[in-house]
DNA sequence: ATTTTCTTTAATCAAATGATTAAAAACTCC
DNA sequence: GGAGTTTTTAATCATTTGATTAAAGAAAAT
């Protein structure tokens, strides 16, 4: 069996509807687009996953893994609230730098069938109790949530409106980084202003 | 002519219309379905707008304006900071509880055809200039567009994610109602802290 | 009332699209 | 090197989908 081989054809396929599923969305993208942009037959993207929608699964699931799985350790890190702040808007830059449109993706497909999404995914209040609570404790605050929502506001939202900012603000793609490398000192200085 | 009842039907499309491209997009959003949820024949659908392409540009054109006409009129505002920014936030929240997903809708949009956005709008650095003008000389900074960026996504963010945050928070629908009211007073608070 | 114009419908078309099939090609193992 | 297995391809199918057409129905104008 050629292992090598085989798993370099299936990692095409994702690659390439990954790409586009990020861009286009489900509905928007094509099975034949997927496979030009893998450069296969389009039979065999049914060989390897047997349809576009368990395709799509499969990139939802992993896509959901790379936004929740590293700040879901940092949650629940025995380090003070400063150092997990830092650690969160550190660790979703670095993701956001790698895959800038993930978070549309997912909150895309999420708004477009909320139900059959719920049913799927593990997530619920208990990813965020463990820092939900640190903040709640440690800073006798009442806003534990719309600091934990201000947080991921302030670091995720710029990417999700990076194609619009760049008009609004007049930026290149450059400018764009170096904007964003700013804001990942600033922002952690900016919540703890807040609490 | 039945005047009354031409606006009707044409409006009763553009209603299913912007409540199905809103949930779905584009692509994901079926001519059929359109007819359907305005119980109208398919064919009135291309008799009054030619196309789905061409009601989806009169949707999305409705869409920014409703996105950016007040926020251009609060930032032209002969007021001072505080002020601005509460109008502002003001304004985003009020739209966005009518329209929750117009945001969502419209980043995509951008997202799947950028370079084709660019030539339909009219958007550029020349909107935010007034209140990025007034916050650089009044505060004597050189962080006014990402203080700017701030306020949008505290403000934005929120109604972006919302089904997601339902579920992290374990919030329904009413509670969220609550934060948001919550957070229509807290912004303006943090965003001066960040000063 | 009759003609004319505007609106709506059912039926249909052509292209796009997700999926399958049968056969060829490549590879593995003996 | 040949049987058996896995991978790949070209061709095709059935359905979906955006759009059109021709005719019916409703309203307005004369």
């Amino acid at each position: 069996m050629s292992e090598q081989q085989d798993i370099k054809t299936e990692e095409k396929i994702k690659n390439a509807a990954l790409k586009l599923f990020y861009k286009n969305g489900f509905a928007g993208t094509k099975t034949r687009d997927i496979a030009e942009e893998a450069g296969i037959n389009i039979a065999l993207l049914n060989y390897y996953f047997r349809s576009k929608e368990k395709l799509f699964e499969i990139i939802m699931e992993e896509s959901l893994q790379k936004m929740f799985t590293g700040v879901k350790n940092v949650f629940n890190k025995p380090s003070n609230i400063d150092e997990k702040i830092k650690s969160i808007v550190d660790n979703y830059i670095e993701n956001l730098r790698i895959n800038p449109n993930l978070p549309l993706f997912v909150l895309s497909a999420i708004q477009a069938d909320a139900t059959g999404f719920m049913k799927k995914t593990h997530l619920s209040k208990d990813f965020i109790s463990p820092f939900f609570n640190q903040i709640k404790e440690e800073l006798q605050t009442e806003n534990a949530l719309q600091i934990i929502l201000n947080i991921l506001a302030l670091t995720i939202f710029p990417f999700i409106a990076k194609p619009l900012w760049l008009i609004l603000s007049d930026m290149n793609d450059e400018q764009f980084t170096d904007f964003i490398e700013e804001r990942r000192k600033l922002i952690p200085a900016w919540i703890k202003t807040m609490l």
